[in-house]
RNA sequence: GCAGCGGGUCAGACGAUCGCCGGUUCGGCCGGGUCGCCGGGCAGGUGGCAACACCGGCCGGGCGAAACCCGCCGGGCGGGAGGAAAGUCCGAACUCCGUAGGGCAGUGUGCCGGGUAACACCCGGGCGGGGCAACCCGACGGACAGUGGCACAGAAAACAUACCGCCGGUGGACUCGCCCUCCGGACGUCGGGCUGCCGACAUGGGGUCGGGAGUAUUUUCGUUCUUUGCAGCAGCCGUACGCAGAACGCGAAAAUACUCCCGACCCCGUAUCGGCGUCCCGACACCCGGAGGGCGAGUCAACCGGUAAGGGUGAAAAGGUGCGGUAAGAGCGCACCGCGCUCCCGGUAACGGGGGUGGCAGGCAAAACCCCACACGGAGCAAGACCAAAUAGGGAGGCGCUCGAGGGCGGCCCGUCCGAAGCCUCCGGGUAGGUUGCUUGAGGCCCGCAGCAAUGCGAGGCCCUAGAGGAAUGAUCGUCGGAUCGCGGCGUCAGCCGGUCGCCGCGGUUCACAGAAUUCGGCUUAUGAUCCGCUGCUGUC
RNA sequence: UGGGAGGUCGUUCAACGGUAGGACACGUGGCUCUGGACCACGGUAUCGGGGUUCGAAUCCCUGCCUCCCAG
């Protein structure tokens, strides 16, 4: 009767010791925002743009920038939830800041389709960064 | 069945897995605060000759924690978007600022009564408008308080005059008719008969000239089916084609003769019509022109007066229709309708009904400026309140200015280096940041009472009640449900077919508008489904 | 959240309540050997819906969109 618990607690232990999405889990301020835009790496996917900058302490921070292009306020809150769960499910290994935009094809895109983007264009990311952190390093 | 009108309700349901927000509770970590104990360092105060003792303070360290607060981790429990949360178009609560009182400006409202904390909202009523009706809509005060506007057209677009027109009058010009006077001219007009003259036209006979057509003869020219000759081929023949001449035939021109037709002129005869003259008979009329005068009528322009019936226009032009009346007309008079004033009755009132009376005021537009009445101080939860780093600056006190404050190295002292007019402490304002404001409220439903109702009252009952702080309710599936489309089947309206509608099965598609951001009351806009009542039309029984 | 400004040819600007007008652009023709420049002619529009008015781009109401400002 404890094991249900302990492994919930063991699954989510290990990612990021932590469930959900905290305070310290997100990027909250302007500030912040403009730092990943200005000096991460911007990649483009299918149904979203990303933007990465890495940390160098543990948690990784997601933030989300769902412009008034995308629609109402329901359209909006729904990309954000699924960018969410996207997140949850497929953190990035390596601590970073991301942005995500969702493009407007977002909407008209399976849930699966989302998440085979996001894991591809994440890929890619981590490639040209892991090669310009040793360009800095030499 | 179709079309429509009014009102109400719901906002797909259930389950599985993975998740979100804040609340509460339990456990864990003492991680921080806090507290306790231990020991260390630093400087100080009091007592003492001194050793030393006591007192509280600062700095960092170790160990521990029953309770409290915060943080992190894990678990339990219960809660978690709307009818519009939207637009931000009104009204309020709340907060700060301003404010003696009042006014101006500005904004808004604008039939009456009621409701409400308030409103531009709601209810009831009145009036006006739309609709066959159910029912719906209405910024619905004032235009002799003032200013301004009304394009084009039209006489005129606004204190009502002026233009045309109509009517009457005055004097004038012209025309016509009648009468009178004078002068001049002329004997009239119509019909019938007899007779003469002139003219026009038709017809018959004869003659002359001209033109046209036909036939015959002759001449000339052209043509060549035919015929003759030449020529024709590597050579012969000689066909066709070619060249030249010619007869018949055909065509054209000219001349002559005959026949027929047409036209012109001349001569003779006959018939008809028109005009004029003389004479006779019958009927009807007294004539014509000019000048002057008088009377009457008409036309023209002018002036004076009456009139507002009429005047193409225009969106709109000083009551409407009818009869009478008049020089022409006119509320000039009358009837009905409209309007104003007044009286009575009903109603709290808006207003309605009835009587009398005035003969009629007065265009439209105030969603032009404006006037009148009423309401409103301004800003907004990013309001505001509390706590409060760093940096800069303000105030107070202390220390220091070469006799060295302070800082770096170091656990401390010594030492050494830097070092020059500042430095330290406290206080207050206040930024980042945090806490708060913050969600239970002018709350809903039922019942009772008051009221037509909106709504109010009830120490009657029941129930709800997100409070985040870049923003939470979701994702992926399954089952069921709703809607719609297609196919098939069954039923339905007297019978058959079609169509409509309903039910069942299968398959496909689809399930709206839309997310709290201080909170309420309204309005407006977007939108899916369903129920109830009502109206009109149509079909069948 | 609050406040303000504005939607007129394809573009940019006009228009006391009375016919929507320029400039650039576009099309056709002319000029030129051709193109450009130039000349002539032409088409094209009041953000949507309702109301006031005889009549609305203009006035009023209501939606939609764009821009600006404050913290």
């Amino acid at each position: 009767m404890t094991a249900p618990t302990d492994d919930r607690s063991g699954r989510a232990a290990p990612k990021t010791g932590a469930a959900g999405l905290t305070p310290a889990e997100r990027i909250r301020r302007r500030s912040e925002y403009l730092r990943v835009y200005e000096s991460g790496r911007k990649v483009h996917g299918r149904f979203m743009t990303l933007f990465v900058l890495p940390r160098t302490s543990a948690p990784s921070r997601l933030g989300i920038a769902a412009t008034r292009k995308l629609g109402g306020a329901v359209s909006r809150n729904l990309a954000r939830r699924r960018v969410r769960e996207i997140f949850r499910s497929h953190r990035p290994l390596t601590p970073v800041d991301l942005v995500v935009v969702p493009k407007r094809e977002f909407f008209d895109a399976s849930f699966e389709s989302l998440v085979h983007d996001f894991t591809k264009t994440l890929a890619r990311t981590s490639r040209g960064r892991m090669q310009d952190s040793y360009g800095d390093r030499t």
